[in-house]
RNA sequence: GCGAAAGUAGCUCAGUUGGUAGAGCAUAACCUUGCCAAGGUUAGGGUCGCGGGUUCGAGUCCCGUCUUUCGCUCCA
């Protein structure tokens, strides 16, 4: 079977047993949105309490917050997404290539830059020991000419960018004659903007509004807010902030089921450092973060890290935790050392001091940053694709079962009298009565137990107990493992104590945290 | 956004040269069996993605549109 196949099963599975809706479906859908179902909702705040808990319980320097979606306007200038989340892009009609035209042109400046070395190259083997660089450039026609040119472009191109002019990026990228690498021609679209934020109006009337956006990150709610949970949490360097949180992007293509959605979810973790120290936490973080991901045992050669060669403007490091989808290997959570870049620039902006005095070192600094930054969507993904299984059993007989992590499992025991009568049913719904405070039961009366065994394994139920007759005369029930559907008998008393410990998030916490 | 494929019941699909929509599984009720699905009887559920056109008549032919999947592209 071919990983599509699989990965189709998969979303038909998520839909049949409640996991993952496409959004507004009775509408035809809205792209790229999905909403969770009735299992789907269990598993993700499983995932999000397991994250949290790993931070915030587990770490006396790390605290939670929860900010708002909605903030202030300038924040998003700060931060460099306003600038950096708009990028012009042309097609070419012929390749269907699509290219970022600001690059080509850039890649255009680059090539009178070769030019022009080619001839010093030239020269200098001609000229050898006595040769100068600096005259040789100011005296030498054709150098000249190509840095006039260069010079003609390079004004022309910072003019359009700095006037958002994108009709005149076009005529640059026709007048300079660039042409598509891949079809080698010059038949391009427009030049058009994509912009990767959503915005909306705050205020009611039209003339009052203003324009807001939707938080891109979460990342930006914990900074502005750095200063306020220090003071008040009374917390020394080095301290982390953890917040989970919807964030919003208006991607151009989004795809692949809940990878690559418009609205998703981050757990998001900013950890204040000295400078100068953020590379030493960098590596702590990363290997802190893979030992989480691989708590949960899903396989530990489904994981692997992949650095930045190029780093984005805040960063001086970055990698990215990534797991075996099954469409390859892609990305889950990203570790950055993002330095001090984005609390000055916020200091900037804003005109406040954002500094920290450290005691220590009797000293005040603006602290350097590194973040852990997990997408709560891709987490389940990551956790369903690798639970979901088809199994064949002896004969020709086969289940389907999600093998999930069961302290991440929907329903942690399902409640089965084997018979629906004889007073099983009352008996099984006197124990659900007492279990039902520990942690999430199902009872299930419908159908031959072997049927409902396979409906527990489809929707990830790592433990069943079955209620027979001889229940009521020794007060034993029957306990059956998901994954190898074993079986023992254990007392009625001792339901609680077992499945609490085996579902328990403390466990997982214990391999994750030490 | 471009290209390709697809859209019929909760899921997987069938549906002939155009003639008033089917199956399996699932769901619900009852009977039967009783520790690993697929026993019997019955029931509910679809204006065939949506809109328009051709036709006496469209799930089927034509046009448009929406959505999904894959590839390209993008990804703080």
């Amino acid at each position: 079977m071919g990983q599509e196949d699989v990965f189709k099963k998969l979303i038909s599975h998520c839909k049949e047993y409640g996991f993952v809706f496409p959004s507004s479906e009775i509408y035809d859908g809205l792209a790229a949105v999905y909403d969770y179902g009735q299992m789907g909702v269990e598993l993700k705040n499983n995932i999000k309490k397991y994250w949290w808990d790993s931070m915030v319980l587990q770490h006396e320097n790390i605290v939670g917050i929860d900010s708002s979606i909605f903030m202030h306007p300038t924040i998003w200038k700060a931060s460099g997404h306003v600038d950096a989340f708009n990028d012009p892009l042309i097609d070419n009609k012929d390749s269907k290539k699509r290219y970022r035209a600001d690059v080509m042109i850039e890649e255009q400046l680059a090539k009178f830059d070769d030019k022009i070395e080619k001839e010093v190259e030239k020269a200098s083997k001609k000229f050898g020991e006595s040769f100068d660089k600096a005259l040789f450039c100011q005296t030498n026609p054709r150098v000249q000419e190509h840095i006039t040119k260069r010079e003609e472009l390079h004004t022309r191109f910072a003019k359009a960018l700095n006037d958002n002019n994108l009709q005149e990026l076009r005529q640059i990228i026709i007048d300079y004659e660039i042409s598509c690498p891949i079809s080698g021609t010059r038949n391009w679209t427009d030049v058009r903007q994509f912009n990767l934020m959503f915005s909306t109006e705050m205020g009611s009337t039209a003339e009052g509004a203003m324009k807001v956006y939707l938080r891109p990150e979460t990342a930006q709610g914990i900074f502005v807010n750095y200063l306020n949970v220090q003071k008040t949490g009374r917390m020394r360097i080095p301290f982390g902030i953890a917040q989970i949180g919807k964030a919003f992007r208006n991607e151009i293509v989004a795809r692949q089921f809940i990878f690559r959605m418009r609205e998703f979810e981050q757990m998001e973790m900013q950890f204040f450092v000295r400078p100068g120290e953020e590379l030493k936490w960098f590596e702590h973080w990363k290997a802190t973060r893979l030992k989480w991901h691989k708590a949960l045992g899903l396989g530990d050669h489904k994981y692997r890290f992949h650095d930045h060669d190029k780093l984005a403007h805040y960063a001086n490091a970055a990698t990215d935790i990534e797991f075996e989808m099954p469409f390859g290997f892609k990305e889950v959570e990203g570790i950055h050392s993002r330095t001090n870049f984005d609390l000055s620039s916020h200091e900037k902006f804003s005109g406040k001091r954002l500094q920290y005095f450290d005691p220590e070192l009797n000293e005040s600094y603006t602290p350097y940053v590194v973040e852990t930054s997990i997408g709560v969507d891709r987490m389940f993904l990551s956790v369903i694709s690798a639970s979901y299984s088809e199994e064949q059993i002896e004969g020709s007989d086969s289940r389907v079962v999600l093998r999930l992590p069961a302290a991440l499992a929907p329903i942690k025991l399902a409640i089965l009298p084997l018979v629906k009568k004889d007073e099983l049913p009352e008996k099984a719904r006197e124990i659900m009565d007492n279990l039902k405070f520990d942690f999430k039961c199902q009872y299930d009366e419908k159908d031959s137990i072997g049927k409902r065994y396979r409906r527990q394994d489809a929707i990830g139920t790592p433990f069943c107990v079955t209620i027979d007759h001889e229940t009521l005369n020794d007060n034993k029930v029957t306990l059956r493992y998901r994954d190898t559907m074993q079986q023992e008998r254990i007392e009625i008393d001792k339901i609680s104590g077992i499945i609490s410990e085996k579902v328990s998030i403390k466990s997982l916490l214990k391999t994750a945290v030490g």
